[in-house]
DNA sequence: TTAACATTCAAACGTTCGTTTGAATCTGGA
DNA sequence: TCCAGATTCAAACGAACGTTTGAATGTTAA
């Protein structure tokens, strides 16, 4: 037996994993046969149910393989982040940047299919089946809290419902601009070139959600004396 | 034959519309099947090929009817902003809420389902297949181009590139937030309450959004040196 | 070599899908 | 009243779906 014949464990598993990733995010879940898939894994048609159980449970097996790592990341860069300030107060646009500079930097990496997942995975937070939803609601509630303290410790003064919707704002832009990288060319009216170069996309990004973060109080007395 | 018995035309292609409608947001374009959306319009099976031709006939003509008339709305209000200032230049705000409260009126509006259709619209702009994405930027292209020459005209200092992308951070915002309107709960950690009061989430989000559109411009040469 | 286990395979299962068909029914003007 | 066109209806079509099955093959350790 040859040292090139060592088969590493769960080959078919990953094959179909990454097929799974790439066909998810070209046609959506539904439209996304397991004879197609598993043909593009090079997979017999019965290896999903054999590895995963069912199909449901290959979807949750995709988001699990990246959500898990990418989301421990940001809690690990916004304690590197807090450890290195001291007890000095971190700067909001460097808390938006840790979390941000995650899903970009996975873009920037292009020999794993991080892309892809973050395509898939910024279209899936409004898929129309609520379990896959809170499913990724559930991925996320770690990262999700921890930035939330972190925001309220940088930013003392703002209202706590005030700072929910800006967190959701600022979560929703970066989900659409990361799951629609072809609706730019709507506004643009023309074909991008290379506007997902990742580095100068984080940069307006991040300045974008700063401020947008950081906008003065709406008299909310206004609205409700309107209404 | 009594004034009640007066049929008016195309009965039954609204119910129908209506009910895709509906459906379309609960359960997505593949996972409504003709069965069950004839069912709740109280057709036939055949009558939705009869009176649209097929299945994404009928997706078009959901979007048709409430995008157009959405749309030539948003113009008509931008032109009525532009004559009432005469010839000086709308304030960056003025035409954010021209485009936000379109979307957030038909919100309110509970007699017609426009809730429905608001909600379906804003995870469409990500809809895996293609030729829905680029029917949907089509409905919307006439009126992103009168926008964006409002905006160009209301920051003349701003780079063309810039604004592009920042309109498309705005317009990603306001779809992420229609579309996912149980998210917020992702952050906020609980159930919300009236959390959708259309006209405080219009303040809070224009204020948002018109932060985010004026954020002072990153320098985009230490981007390039970096890089 | 053998036995136990893990994986792959071709074939079939029952169900559901969008669409089509041709007859039945309704509607409005001659 | 009658007829042409519009609409509705029950029934069926072939295709594609996710899943299951049981045999075949590959792998590992005694």
């Amino acid at each position: 037996m040859s040292l090139r014949s060592i088969k590493p464990p769960h080959e078919t598993r990953t094959r179909i994993l990454d097929a799974a990733e790439e066909l998810f995010m070209q046609h959506g879940f539904e439209s996304t046969s397991m004879r197609l898939l598993t043909a593009k894994a090079g997979a017999n048609l019965a290896a999903v149910n054999y590895h995963f159980g069912s199909k449901d449970a290959l979807i949750e097996a995709v988001f699990r393989r990246r959500l898990d790592p990418m989301n421990a990341g940001r809690i690990a860069e916004l304690d590197r982040l807090e450890k290195e300030a001291g007890g000095r107060a971190l700067a909001p646009e460097a808390i938006i940047r840790a979390f941000v500079g995650a899903s970009l930097r996975m873009i920037e990496d292009s020999k794993c299919g991080g892309r892809n997942f973050i395509r898939l995975l910024g279209r899936t937070y409004t898929d129309p089946q609520k379990h896959i939803r809170s499913l990724i609601g559930q991925l996320y509630a770690p990262a999700m809290a921890r930035f939330k303290t972190a925001f309220e410790r940088a930013l003392p003064q703002m209202p706590g419902d005030e700072l929910v919707w800006r967190m959701h704002f600022m979560f929703g832009t970066l989900a659409y601009t990361l799951a629609a990288t072809d609706t730019v060319q709507l506004i643009a009216g023309c074909k991008p070139e290379d506007r997902y170069d990742a580095r100068l996309l984080e940069a307006r990004l991040t300045a974008f959600l700063a401020a947008g973060l950081l906008a003065p109080l709406h008299d909310s007395a206004d609205v409700k004396k309107a209404a």
